[in-house]
DNA sequence: GTTGAGCGTT
């Protein structure tokens, strides 16, 4: 294992950084030691200039000499007073003028994160690109991820017996059977890792074979069992157009932007607006349980590994709830929604859409989000985070293509401010970066 | 027969 010299400033002390076996270093190994570091660095002893690190998807490469005995100095993003500048403005990049006409976007949602995630997993990872204020997975992530469902029970399984045998795994807090019997039951260890580490397995147990795995979250989506299905096909219901699916959000983008009645003070209608219809299938009409949606998005994007990042954060103070008063009110207890971000209301959404499209990725939602931070994904090619190697590029079928059976909500994310003209694909007042670039991933001002 | 309760209601 070989290491290289790192320090925050040419004058500081610096820190061994270990390589990876390729070579590489790890920008997570950086920002372990560095938080918010988001580059590297160093001297050229031959022209006396600072010469920078190749970042290619979360690795640093050495120089075409090796690493040698550099020392490398860290690179932090450049926070704030940047567009405050107009000579700056002048000299950046149209990209980056884009990005700076834009309202900040403070929030990100993380899709097709590993179960094992956790947040400091995420705070780490993202912390590269600027101030991290909050991570965090889906509250009762870490709570169900204590428990695991134990199907093909036989009658004769009684809890002491579950509890006996999994105990040597670690210690059982709880274990129920419900009754009257119904040929499984859920065991609850004491530290996650443990029944984390047994899903997915078969085990016998005084002669049974039974199997363990994830302990689907119960209660949630407005009492459709906890499952996807239900009314998201949105039949059935009345009609109407306008407003997403999720409803509340307004008919139109307002001044603060399409999401803008999410962040407002007044809630959003969970019980009017009509539209929607479903995410996934080609549901058109209304109806639809508005009050579970939230609910069910966030069981969703559970299901899909969901974690929502706060960053830089410029929030309305305590303003707004989370997607209208239906959603909050119908959210069980354990989605603690008023932990989330106001952002994290639609980036459930986002996850609605990353889901239809089939892609995990990233989704950036929210006002505030740096422009630093952005523009550091963009030039990563919003590398998955969990695996660097796999740039998101899959392919999005039929987003923009203004087809009339499109969903709601995707129609509604394509409609041109003020217009509500459906047909007007790509034109919203938002960037359509999941469309155009096929990654998945939204930014919404 | 492979996904649980009740509390009491933002």
């Amino acid at each position: 294992m070989s290491y290289i010299l790192v320090s925050e400033d040419e004058n500081d002390e610096s820190i061994e950084l270990p390589c990876e076996e390729d070579g590489t270093l790890l920008l997570s190994t950086l920002s372990a030691q560095y938080p918010g570091a988001s580059g590297l660095k160093y001297r050229n002893p031959d022209s006396g200039a600072l010469r920078g690190v190749r970042l290619v998807e979360g690795r640093f490469y050495p120089p075409d000499a090796g690493w040698g005995n550099h020392v490398y100095i860290c690179v932090f993003p450049k926070v704030e007073n940047k567009r405050k500048s107009d000579e700056q403005l002048e000299n950046s990049t149209a990209k980056t003028k884009r990005m700076e006409n834009r309202p900040k976007c403070s929030d990100l949602i993380v899709l097709g994160l590993p179960w094992k995630t956790t947040e400091q997993d995420l705070r780490q990872y993202f912390e590269a690109y600027g101030e991290v204020l909050m991570a965090q997975q889906e509250s009762q992530a870490t709570e169900l991820s204590r428990k695991v469902f134990v199907g093909r029970c036989t009658e004769d399984l009684t809890a002491d017996d579950l509890r006996e045998y999994f105990s040597k795994y670690g210690e059982v807090t709880d274990v129920f059977i419900p009754k009257p019997f119904r040929a499984f039951a859920f065991v609850t260890f004491m530290d996650p890792e443990v029944a984390q580490s047994l899903c997915g397995e078969d085990h016998i147990v005084k002669g049974t074979s039974i199997h363990v795995s994830n302990a689907v979250p119960k209660n949630e989506s407005g009492g459709h069992h906890g499952r996807m299905h239900g009314r998201m096909d949105g039949r059935g219901g009345h009609g109407g157009m306008g407003g997403p699916p999720m409803g509340g959000f307004g008919s139109g983008p307002g001044p603060n932007g399409p999401f803008a009645g999410a962040q407002m003070p007044h809630h959003g209608n969970m019980g009017s607006g009509g539209g929607g219809g479903n995410m996934w299938n080609q549901g058109n009409g209304g109806g639809g349980n508005r009050g579970g949606d939230i609910p069910n998005l966030a069981a969703l994007g559970n299901s899909l590994g969901l974690g929502t990042l706060g960053i830089g954060g410029n929030h309305p103070g305590g303003q707004g709830n989370t997607g209208g008063q239906g959603g909050v009110n119908a959210a069980p207890p354990t989605l603690s929604m008023g932990a989330l971000n106001l952002g994290a209301a639609l980036p459930l959404s986002s996850a609605m859409v990353a889901a239809a499209l089939g892609q995990a990725g990233l989704g950036l939602f929210g006002g505030n989000f740096q422009s630093a931070a952005l523009s550091q994904a963009e030039n990563q090619g919003m590398a998955n985070p969990q695996n660097p190697h796999i740039p998101n590029t899959t392919s999005t079928p039929s987003l923009g293509g203004g087809n009339a059976q499109r969903s709601g909500f995707l129609e509604w994310m394509n409609q041109t401010q003020g217009s509500g003209d459906a047909n007007n694909s790509n034109q919203g007042p938002w960037p359509q970066r999941d469309v155009k670039q096929g990654f998945g991933m939204s930014v919404s001002p």
